[in-house]
RNA sequence: GGCUCCAUGGUCAAGCGGUUAAGACAUCGCCCUUUCACGGCGGUAACACGGGUUCGAUUCCCGUUGGAGUCACCA
């Protein structure tokens, strides 16, 4: 049979990396398989529904490639996609009425006071409770009576106050529950809509869906929907419980923490490519057979076997993401990079320098785009420095051999006029030979003087070429002009 | 607190009864180098604890401890 999977976000906001790994799980084992891979809005929650998320959600799944097959966008002949308008078509109700026939599900009166009455205890903050079944009891006549009066009403799962329930999940194996635990939860809220757990369970049937991906909170209320799938007698599909992906401190990731964002898009605008994103969460809960770590989507459609997804939890850890990235900017074919860096260094160099230069200089060096400004701002302009960083013991200059040689350099070059890399550089060779002295004896004040910089993406001749001799003598004489103004003199 | 799940280095993570317990990030050191970075080489660092089962447990079972999730007319 097809496997066919089904990604389905409520509309409530941005997306976050938790939810994208759970979709792009979802897309995996669909593909690796040949299968469907459908998008489903979860959009019972009124309250909660935010204007424009599910534009981020279709933005989402396009710029990572996770082409869904199905949605409300592409249909397939099992539409409605959205569940708001599947209410419409009455089918969360008639499936409710169903259970209500069967003895599975009854219809309750209970008003907001009673059910607080119902709350007992309190742990760490929140109110536990559970409901006592108070409706099931209702005569024929008293329901009749109440829905002709027009009474809010929902309509909760009859679950038994005996016996267990056991469900299978194809990681975390058989997990069987004591029935007395199972909460009498609402299938149709009082204003008609379904709630999550109920539309659920009626959509992947209807759906066709054979696995059930999702994270395992859900873990806990999966017997509920193995009851409603029994109560049917329908088959249930496959679960797959993902693990979960925390923050430092092990704790359920929420929006964002002190390392930065964890919105998909947030994370993109920091300079995160796409593709490294969702190579960096394919490898948070699961690993391939071998020790590779860079994968394309193509690549990870072909290797991944849910199967060796872990059962416990994964913390997020952007040091690994960056160093990720980092390994896609340099695969980066030079064009596409130069093109996502132009913004980045136009936004600290005006002068007329020659851009795809410092483009290439700085590519290899560099784990997230905006990282780029910081190498390059020297470029502009020549930064206030300390003299201190004249003095290297590796190379073995100090600030009067620094002044030396660069009052010795200037006059080479101010006759040059050869201002590429290689001429710059040869003709410092020549001096560095006739003085007798190791390169970076010379080269390291040169670059001081010419940077302002304790790093930078280049060596002394190849910034000379950027600049110009114009702008490198200059900044040389600044650098002389500097040290013999240093107060150690 | 009840229930459920989880437990290999700081982090990700291989391992599926017998291994010198992989690899990656991070970290440290060395080399390379016109600095830094890149790259190369190497180091530090782990089976939570206690019982079983077994000739033999990181691996299987039980318990303890620790962590997490969940207990809504939210998804």
């Amino acid at each position: 049979m097809k496997i066919r999977t089904r990604y389905a976000p409520s509309p409530t906001g941005k997306m976050h990396v938790g939810n994208l790994r759970s979709a792009l799980y979802e897309f995996l084992i669909a593909k690796h398989d040949g299968g469907d891979f459908m998008l489903r809005i979860e959009d019972t929650d009124r309250e909660r529904f935010v204007e424009g998320a599910t534009e981020i959600i279709y933005r989402t799944l396009e710029k990572t490639g996770l082409c869904h097959d199905e949605g409300p966008d592409k249909d397939g002949g099992y539409g409605p996609y959205v569940q708001s308008q599947r209410t419409k078509t009455g089918i969360y109700m008639k499936y409710a009425k169903e259970l209500i026939e069967k003895g599975q599900a009854y219809y309750c009166f209970c008003d907001k006071e009673r059910l607080a009455s119902l709350k007992t205890e309190v742990v760490e903050g929140k109110e536990i409770s559970m409901y006592d079944k108070h409706c099931l009891s209702l005569s024929r006549e008293e329901i009749e009576a109440n829905l002709e009066a027009g009474k809010p009403f929902v309509i909760r799962q009859n679950i038994p106050n005996e016996g267990r329930t056991t469900f299978h999940d194809e990681l975390y194996g058989d997990i069987t529950v004591e029935n007395v635990e199972l909460d009498d939860m609402i299938l149709i809220k009082s204003d008609g809509f379904p709630t999550y757990n109920f539309a659920n369970v009626v959509d992947d049937h209807t759906m066709n869906i054979t696995h059930v991906v999702r994270g395992n909170e859900y873990l806990s209320s999966s017997p509920k929907y193995q009851r409603l799938y029994d109560a049917f007698g329908w088959q249930s599909p496959v679960y797959v419980h993902l693990p979960l992906i925390t923050d430092e401190n092990h704790k359920k990731l929420a929006k964002r923490s002190e390392n930065g964002s964890y919105i998909f898009e947030e994370m993109v605008e920091q300079g995160l490519l796409p593709e490294a994103i969702v190579n960096y969460i394919a490898l948070l809960g699961w690993s391939p057979e071998d020790n590779r770590e860079i994968f394309s989507l193509d690549e990870l459609i072909q290797e991944f076997d849910y199967h060796r997804i872990s059962r416990s939890p994964a913390v997020f850890d952007s040091v690994k993401l960056r160093w990720m990235n980092g390994e896609y900017m340099k695969a980066m074919d030079f064009d596409k990079f130069y093109e996502m860096a132009e913004p980045y260094l136009k936004q600290v160099l005006k002068k007329d320098l020659d851009l795809k230069k410092i483009a290439s200089m700085v590519k290899t060096r560099i784990e997230v785009l905006p990282d780029i400004m910081g190498h390059v701002d020297f470029f502009e302009e020549l930064p206030e420095y300390d003299v201190a960083m004249y003095t290297h013991k590796k190379m073995k200059t100090d600030r009067t051999s620094s002044l030396e040689v660069l009052k010795e350099v200037l006059p080479i070059l101010e006759e040059q006029t050869d201002y590429s890399n290689d001429g710059l550089y040869q003709s410092l060779l020549k001096y560095i030979e006739e003085k007798g002295c190791k390169n970076g004896y010379v080269m390291w004040p040169i670059r001081t003087a010419v940077s302002g910089k304790q790093m930078t993406p280049a060596g002394a001749t190849e910034i000379m070429e950027v600049l110009g001799r114009e702008e490198s003598l200059k900044r040389i004489r600044k650098g002389i002009e500097k040290l013999e103004n240093d107060g150690a003199f």
